[in-house]
DNA sequence: CGTATTCCCTATTGAAAAAGTAGAGTTATC
DNA sequence: GATAACTCTACTTTTTCAATAGGGAATACG
């Protein structure tokens, strides 16, 4: 029952390109030293995003990535699921229409797919840009000391 | 970001129990017939319910196992916790007090532990019993065709 | 040009977790 | 004491996760 380090991982680039957005491509290796992930892992998970259009890529010297739309305009729920594939918490729901074969006369069945709701619709309800505010709350914490 | 079949199995289990209690001990081979699990593998996620109390248990001839509680008086929660450990969606969220190093600063925690809580609340927020009464209305739905 | 820099793509490896099997032991009933 | 059931622990197999590795293709710049 857990987000892998793909997705929480893609996340946090999200929030890192977002905060150092200055127009100009920011090269993977720059990520990589910041939040401490190798350039070979981002190598990656990155192009799921970039292939998803999320980001501009260019490669070549003054290449890297940068945000293809404001942070305002990504869910967090999409980010995830262009990485980890879907986010639904039982295999059994996986398929659409449902395989399994129970599936007419399984009991847990609508508890599921309400679970499946609940937790796509909290995460369709957050925009990279509410993380990218968090994070300079947080920062600004700090200095206040 | 999926729940296992310890936890799957365990919920159908204490669904078919429920079903089909009459004060009677049930033993795990009919269990098994009926939820298509094998008797081995049921030995080693029921006993993880009988030791927290969930269950009643007796062995030998006419032994098994049967419901200590009321259906409504169990939390789909609680089972899950039992057989799958905690639920939270993210590994940096085991601990508490939370271990990552990062965690003061991170700009996704605040996210992440709001997700761990829509989770937790909703299958906190369902009984046994509704489980039960899905199941019996389904049924009914078949006979009523 | 050509070289350095960067993204792009696929394969492989190693570790951990999930899923299921196996077997010996204990308790209760008849 | 034989049988039916739960109990406990160890083992095996399969799958997934996490990360590494290496070569290839595009771009800028001298």
């Amino acid at each position: 029952m857990k987000i892998s380090t793909k997705g929480r991982y893609a996340l946090r680039v999200m929030v890192d390109l977002a905060l150092n957005d200055s127009g100009e491509f920011i090269p993977l290796r720059n990520v990589s030293s910041r939040q401490e992930i190798t350039v070979k892992y981002l190598e990656q998970i990155i192009p799921l995003l970039s292939r998803a259009g999320y980001l501009k890529s260019s490669r070549g010297k003054d290449g890297g990535y940068r945000l293809a739309r404001h942070p305002k305009d990504y869910r967090v729920g999409d980010i995830l699921r262009k990485v980890e594939g879907d986010l639904s918490p039982v295999a059994c729901m996986e398929d659409e229409p449902n395989k399994c074969p129970r599936n007419s006369w399984c009991p847990t069945l609508p508890m599921w797919r309400g679970l499946n709701k609940v937790i796509n619709d909290y995460l369709d309800g957050i925009t990279l840009n509410d993380l990218v505010e968090q994070s300079r709350n947080l920062a600004g914490q700090d200095y206040s000391i």
